[in-house]
DNA sequence: AAAGTTAAGGGTC
DNA sequence: GGACCCTTAACTT
């Protein structure tokens, strides 16, 4: 296992949360701020963002925010009662999903990707628990662009987090974290810029 | 089939 | 205006 430990996490410049129940890791600088600039423009033209719609509350209503799911072709990706295909990879998305699951030496082969044009779109508390990622899914976070707060907290316990997620950074998500906390991008009137986040997920082949 | 809801709207401070 | 709570009421698994 090469993957930062709480051990050894100093040397590459990660901070490690030990949560009960849930493990985080995060790299302020996981990508250099001139790479960041250039992917999160790349991603802002070439890709094709939509508005979704979910059912809420048996109100369909279209999510704040915009979204792309993509990678390998049987990964099949349901939430909120919507079926999502994957788009195939874009290359350079392909080649940074190798080199994460290089890095954290966990598989990558599916992203979400979202788009916050600014403070006003936000995401809701949930936690990325679909039955298709399995029972303590391992989720690398990608942020590209304004720096937005990212909270959790624990569904039993009276306890919560908040992080500041950077340009260029890098969030696993690990253990169990998705089976006893949930996590949301609040909305914040003072950010005024877009935001690109990239979860990267496992899902298996059948 | 009971439980859970990645949403917005309306209240308060 | 804005941050934070609470309610919503119907569909899904
Ligand atoms: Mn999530």
């Amino acid at each position: 296992m090469t993957r930062a430990t709480p051990s050894d996490n100093r040397n590459q410049n990660c901070r490690h949360f030990s949560l009960p129940d849930a493990e985080l890791f995060y790299w302020p600088a996981y990508l250099t701020a001139p790479a960041a600039d250039l992917l999160q423009q790349q991603l802002s033209r070439e890709l094709h963002w939509q508005t979704a719609s979910i059912r809420i509350y048996g109100r369909e209503v279209a999510i704040p925010r915009r979204q792309v799911w993509m990678g390998e072709p049987h990964c099949r990706y349901r939430y909120s009662g919507t079926d999502f295909l994957p788009e195939p990879w874009h290359p350079r998305l392909r080649e940074l999903a190798s080199q994460i699951s290089q890095a954290l030496q966990h598989p990558f082969n599916c992203v979400l990707l979202n788009q916050y044009a600014d403070g006003q779109d936000h995401m809701g508390w949930h936690a990325d628990d679909e039955p298709e990622l399995g029972l303590a899914p391992q989720i690398a976070s990608l942020s590209l662009g304004q720096s937005r707060r990212f909270d959790l907290k624990h569904r039993q316990l009276e306890c919560q987090l908040q992080l500041l997620l950077q340009h260029g950074s890098l969030l696993l998500m690990a253990g169990t974290c998705q089976q006893y906390w949930q996590h949301r991008l609040p909305k914040q009137a003072q950010a005024k810029a877009e935001r690109i986040n990239l979860t990267f997920r496992y899902i298996a082949p059948k």
